[in-house]
RNA sequence: GUGAUCGUAGCUCAGUUGGCAGAGCAUCGGGUUGUGGUCCCGAAGGUCGCGGGUUCGAGCCCCGUCGGUCACCCCA
């Protein structure tokens, strides 16, 4: 074996057996994707797959793991620092300030599909280049809008057949909220810091929220006695909960509040939310988002509030019932002689042109190797051109599943075999 | 980045204490001078991931390396 892909990622192509190797159903999560947006009058964001280092370096925060440790970083021939999108957000906040969107009617609602890069080692679900399909809303505070996200990611998955999900959801409060309850959490983790797991006990300094995380079953031991954020909410945060929550039961989105949830990065505040499968691994998340106020002013533009997610295909697909394929040709041609070749060829060019999937021999089988491939292909009909038939300018039609045949003629070309497939 | 585990035909996998590289499925052909799904026969298909080492001899033992899988960290 001369060539392999590069490290962490894999490929969509014929034949593929996982499910998200499988062409037919990366099409049709792009159908359901694109057709939900329509529904919810989402428009397009296509952008570029890199952009400028220093701007993941604002957003997600210069702590952040996806900033100090796993992107894909490059120089190019102009000497300028770039970086391949850890997560998509970034561009979408950049292109809404590059082109002035905020001063349009808000709020901007776009949606994107794409490729994204982390440098880690990868496991089940887990890639250095993913797709993630995305939604941002931008330009607006109503909790309303957080519940429309929501539910959009929840129908998501719901169409797609995601198995065994639950959606969790919590509130950060504001930077002013976390500025009082940080230290409450870092001084009460400190006093039992004995009982941490070492990579807790690191990140006590830095960003003792996510001890959340941890799966140390001494560190969640510790964690329930844990004060919660909830009581350091203000009003405004505690009402914007509320209101997001009886608005997903308006819209009958099941979801269960879970103070314990703490996103990674940065850029959040108030709304936090995650949709969790059962069906895969370690990582089971399969897809997250929430608000991020303070955003869009971080990165040069006006006090803009914003909410957002994202969502992996590989996991939706992971996690999802794959249907079986039922579909197959209309007609596969068997030509038995060399001189039936290109009537074959013009043939199945003119039913093309009528909207029937066709194909044809071009490996030189036998006779019955290409009943063989029409068989394999699930064609519904075989078209037989031989001698015989080109004697007497006629076509044989059979009927893959009854064995019938008839003679059609071959000189009045498509319409008679669409008459006699009953198109 | 850390740890565990696995790399033999396109796929799934056997391969004994180190002694001639195998099976099933798939592919192609034949049985049927032009008829598929079942059946029978045959063919083709391999630097045993790669590089070193030990040995008379390595798919097998040792070291390194690359890759897969799973978990940790983190995340979609």
């Amino acid at each position: 074996m001369s060539y392999r892909g590069p490290k962490g990622t894999y490929d969509v192509y014929p034949g593929g057996r996982d499910p998200h190797e499988r062409p037919e159903l990366w099409a049709r999560v792009e159908r359901v994707a694109r057709d939900l947006f329509r529904r919810y009058n989402y428009a397009e964001s296509r952008l570029p797959v890199f952009e400028e280092a220093e701007l993941f370096v604002r957003s997600s925060g210069e702590t952040s793991d996806i900033v100090t440790k796993e992107m894909f970083l490059f120089t190019d021939k102009g000497g300028r620092e770039l970086a391949l999108r850890p997560e998509g957000t970034p561009g979408v906040v950049r292109s809404y300030i590059e082109h002035g969107l905020y001063g349009a009617a808000q709020p901007v609602k776009t949606w994107y599909m794409g490729p994204m890069f982390r440098h880690e080692r990868q496991q089940k679900g887990r890639y250095r280049q993913h797709v993630q399909i995305g939604v941002e809303v931008l330009g607006s505070p109503d909790p309303l809008v957080d519940v429309e996200v929501i539910s959009l990611l929840y129908n998501l998955h719901k169409t797609m057949g995601v198995r065994d999900e639950v959606v969790y959801l919590n509130n950060l409060g504001d930077f002013e909220t976390r500025s009082r309850y940080v230290p409450e959490l870092r001084e009460f983790l400190r006093r039992h810091e004995a009982d941490l797991d070492p990579d807790s006990r690191a990140r006590l300094d830095k960003n003792p929220m996510r001890t959340f995380d941890s799966k140390s079953k001494e560190t969640q031991a510790v964690l329930d006695e844990a004060p919660l954020i909830g009581e350091f909410l203000s009003d405004d945060a505690r009402a914007h909960l509320s209101a997001v929550e009886k608005g997903l039961e308006a819209v009958g989105v099941p979801y269960r509040v879970d103070e314990r949830l703490v996103r990674g990065l940065d850029y959040y505040t108030m709304t936090v939310f995650e949709a969790k499968s059962g069906a895969l691994g370690a990582q089971d998340t399969v897809g997250a988002g929430g608000r991020y106020n303070g955003l869009v002013e971080a990165l040069g533009g006006p006090d803009m509030p914003g909410i957002g997610f994202g969502t992996g295909v590989e996991r939706i697909l992971l996690a999802a019932n794959a249907p079986p394929e039922e579909d197959g040709l209309d007609v596969y041609f068997v030509t038995l002689a060399p001189e039936a070749r290109l009537p074959a060829m013009a043939l199945a060019s003119s039913l093309r042109a009528e909207g029937l999937r066709c194909d044809l021999d071009y490996a030189d089988r036998s006779a019955k190797g290409q009943f063989k491939q029409a068989d394999r292909t699930n064609a519904r009909f075989a078209i037989v051109i031989g001698d015989e038939e080109l004697a007497r300018n006629a076509l044989k039609l059979r009927d893959m599943s009854s064995g019938e045949e008839k003679v059609l003629d071959l000189g009045e070309g498509a319409p008679a075999v669409l008459r006699a497939v009953g198109v």
